[in-house]
DNA sequence: TATTGTTATACTCTATAACTATA
DNA sequence: TATAGTTATAGAGTATAACAATA
C-alpha cells in the first residue's frame, strides 16, 4: 500500500528546475571566470547593444547597480560605453571584442550543460516540454536574457 | 511566407523560465523582507533542521558563506544554532518561531505567484510540465531546497 | 520638468585561506 | 589525521537617496 505517487506539483517542479539551472549557470560562468550576472550581462548583449536604462529594465536591477555591473565588466574588458547618437545624455553598452568572443564560448558551453539535464527525455518529450515553456515564457513577457541560437549545431561547428 | 515557428528550443526555454522564477523568487522575498539566499535558506530548513555542512551542499555555497548567512538570518531572529547532541563540533541551524512564521508566509505567497505563471496551460498541461520538470529535478538530484506541501490548499486553510 | 546615468553609502553575498576545536 | 565550523580578508552584487547633465 501507499500511494505511490512520484508526481510533484508545477510549482514545486518549477522552483527546483530553475535551482538547477542557476547552479548550471553559475559552473558554467565559473568555468570562464564569469560571475553569473557577468555571464548573463554578456548573454542579453550577444544580441545587440542596449542602454543602461533598457539592461536595468530587462535583468530587473536598479540602475544604480547596472552602473556597477557595468563598470565591473568593463574593466574587464569586456564590455564597451558607447555614446548614444541620438541622445547625448545616454550610453549603449556594448560587447567588445574580447567580450564577445567570452560570450560566444560562455553560451556554448551553458547550453552543452543545460542541454544535458533532460538527459532522460525523448526527443519528442522535450519539444513538449520546450512548448509548454515556451508559453510560459511568452505569457510572462521574459526578457531577451538567452538567445535563441540553432541549439542542434555546436557553436564551433557554424560556419 | 516564413516559417511560422514559435517553438523556442529547450535550452533557452529553460534558462528563461529560470530567470522568470527567480525574479518572481526575488520579488515575493522583498516583500517579506527577506533577500532571495535568505528566503531560500528558510525555505530549506521548512523541511527540518540541518547541519551547516549539509546546508553548505544542499545550496552549493562554500562553508565560510555558510556562516555568514546564517550569521545575518540569526541576526534577524528566524533561525538558530542549537549543539548537535551527537557531535559536539557541530551546530543544527533550526527555524525560530518566528522565523518559521515567516518562512510559511514566504513560502505560501511564493507558490501563489509561481502558480500564476502558467496562466495560458490547461491542468492537462500543467500535469504534464510537472511530471516531464519533475523528471529532471529527479535525475539531477535537485536538493530539497523547496518542500513539497499540498498546493491545491493555500497555507491559510490547513488545519 | 522629466529623463539618463553616476556617486555616495551601506549592506548582503560569496570565495579562499588560515584557523580552532572536536572526532 | 580528518572533520565541523568560524574568522579574516577581499571583492562582487544590490538598493536608496542625492546628484549632474541633457532633453
Amino acid at each position: 500500500m501507499g500511494k505511490e505517487n512520484d508526481q510533484i506539483g508545477v510549482v514545486t517542479a518549477l522552483v527546483r528546475t530553475a535551482f538547477l539551472v542557476n547552479a548550471v549557470y553559475a559552473e558554467s560562468g565559473r568555468g570562464h571566470g564569469l560571475t553569473p550576472q557577468q555571464g548573463q550581462l554578456l548573454c542579453v548583449l550577444m544580441a545587440q547593444p542596449y542602454g543602461m536604462g533598457e539592461l536595468s529594465s530587462m535583468l530587473g536591477l536598479a540602475k544604480s547597480s547596472l552602473t556597477g555591473l557595468v563598470d565591473r565588466t568593463e574593466r574587464n574588458g569586456l564590455v564597451r560605453r558607447e555614446p548614444d547618437p541620438r541622445d547625448s545624455r545616454a550610453v549603449r553598452v556594448a560587447l567588445t571584442t574580447r567580450g564577445g568572443r567570452l560570450a560566444e564560448e560562455f553560451y556554448a558551453e551553458t547550453c552543452r550543460r543545460i542541454e544535458h539535464l533532460p538527459v532522460s527525455l525523448t526527443g519528442e518529450e522535450r519539444t513538449t516540454l520546450a512548448g509548454l515553456l515556451g508559453r510560459i515564457v511568452r505569457d510572462n513577457a521574459v526578457p531577451m536574457v538567452f538567445i535563441e541560437l540553432d541549439e542542434a549545431v555546436p557553436a564551433a561547428n557554424r560556419q
